[in-house]
DNA sequence: ATAAATAATAAGAATCAATCTAAATTTTAC
DNA sequence: GTAAAATTTAGATTGATTCTTATTATTTAT
């Protein structure tokens, strides 16, 4: 466990929100000056592959990233386009079952208006 | 429409798979020499948002696209990485009801192997 | 603790998908 | 058929991500 890897970890535990790589590397250089982006991604993506964190995509966007928390599904406001968590405790299996054949997985983004969005309107 | 939309189409239409930009790019270059690349997204995005087409974010690799053939979800194999379709009727308004809220959509990709990839492990 | 081996980092170049630009061409509307 | 609007082409540009290489830090074996 390098300073880096560290200090990335910190960020995302410390985030209420997904960032992007590139906001990870802003807050990181706030903290270590001489980290390098390829270090972010190094990290990111060899904390993704051992499952500590998720990376998300978005739409027309730079991919975001979380602590994992368990698994869960996410919800996509089309107004402010906040990303949020949201956890489907059945739909795994139900999936399997309706497919009829084992599933290793699946990713879901549901689409919607948050609340907030939804008064507004 | 265009002839270069029109061409974009019927290569779509042929297709019995999805299909990245690059590969109906060099589709139709075959048939359209002086195709553009811009061409292919310009008539891409406008048939998807259209909703004459639909596009797929495939992780790690180009986006995919592949003529609308009525909602429906997608299943990619880990092992062959072939993407494929699938219909799950009831899903959307049980996303909804589970949720206690309304939805405008979402995105499913389930992850498994597919028939041939089990049959080989 | 030291030296050798291994792994990770920094900086910037490179890549890849996708978009944008500007000039030329085609299509559409009248 | 002409003018206006839309689309195409070719290539430059962007933005996210990965790769390269030299350097630095970390781990391992002695």
């Amino acid at each position: 466990m390098t300073k880096q890897r560290e200090l990335i970890l910190q960020i995302l535990n410390q985030a209420d929100r997904h960032l992007t790589a590139d906001e990870i590397f802003f807050l990181a250089k706030l903290r270590m000056p001489s980290i390098a982006m390829a270090t972010i991604y190094n990290n990111l993506n060899a904390m993704n592959e051992a499952g500590m964190i998720s990376r998300v995509h978005v739409d027309g966007g730079a991919d975001c990233f979380e602590k994992t928390a368990g698994k869960h599904d996410h919800l996509l406001c089309d107004g402010c386009g906040k990303l949020s968590n949201v956890r489907l405790a059945r739909l795994s299996s139900e999936l399997s079952t309706t497919l009829g054949m084992p599933i290793s997985g699946y990713d879901l983004t549901i689409h919607y208006l948050c609340p907030e969005c939804r008064k507004k309107q």
